[in-house]
DNA sequence: AAAATAAATATAGCGTGCTATATTTATTTT
DNA sequence: AAAATAAATATAGCACGCTATATTTATTTT
């Protein structure tokens, strides 16, 4: 018997060293891997916003974790929201100005983090894993 | 410019989207991914028993992680925990009878999970996936 | 042997993810 | 228009991961 890798505990464990290394990275910033997901799709959407059900689907998170996301960025002064004019059911959530001032740190914390997890491969392989990457997650998300 | 994957994200992705499908599926057992790898572990380790300090190591999570996976399990009774004998600093635990019939379900949804996982994979695909998660997780662990 | 150091575990506190459910506001039915 | 339904967000509660630090017991130094 060849040994038979258990690719779950893996990928586990690669993702839990990469957010434990950008989380560290970016704990001077006061920010975590998680928030810098959601500043960077927030400077996308500038200046409209978007609302937190736009953005639950975008990050692939739940909304009650996107609630709490945006809770603890509104906390630190980095994000505005406001109800939307026309439905107030609505949230619309924006970067603001200080939002903006972490978009350049958050940008490359977040190069650093893929060149760390791509580091060890060739081009070669890059280009592998990642189809390889694509096509499990497309197989699996829905 | 062609397409530029975040092979990180895609990783969260999966990972994210995979433990919520076993955590769903154990939840009929009072179990999750985390303790199913535990208990597994620990079966391998019977009779003998491990150290929370080595169960860490093996499990890949730190000490603090492992206690509070050990203090739920033992709530739940599928544990038991001992002070070895000649260092008292040491704690011993073993799967119980109560735990070691939870594994055949334990090793089925860890089977299963990684069925889904590789489930829209070729052979070979297969194969170039783990090959590659290992080479990822050997330059990044450590 | 007492003091200092080291090793193993425990505890506190926090962020992120989830499910389940409550609340608020809009829309649709009657 | 009132009642019922639907949509968006809020809240409660939990598991798991982390860092930082306290506690307990062994070992090493002095």
């Amino acid at each position: 018997m060849v040994q038979d890798i258990n690719a779950g505990a893996i990928l586990k464990q690669i993702n839990d060293e990469l957010t434990k290394r950008a989380n560290n990275a970016l704990k001077n910033d006061g920010l975590t891997l998680s928030q810098v997901g959601v500043l960077i799709e927030l400077y996308k959407r500038d200046p409209e916003g978007i609302s937190i059900k736009e953005l639950s689907k975008s990050i692939c998170v739940t909304q009650p974790t996107m609630t709490g996301l945006i809770d603890r960025m509104k906390e630190k002064g980095i994000i505005d929201c406001g109800s939307d004019q026309s439905d107030r059911r609505i949230k619309m959530v924006r970067l603001n100005k200080k939002g903006k001032e972490c978009i350049g740190n958050a940008e490359q914390n977040m190069l650093d983090t893929e060149r760390q997890l791509l580091d060890g491969l060739t081009e070669k392989e890059r280009t592998q894993f990642k189809m390889l990457l694509g096509k499990v997650r497309d197989n699996i998300v829905k």
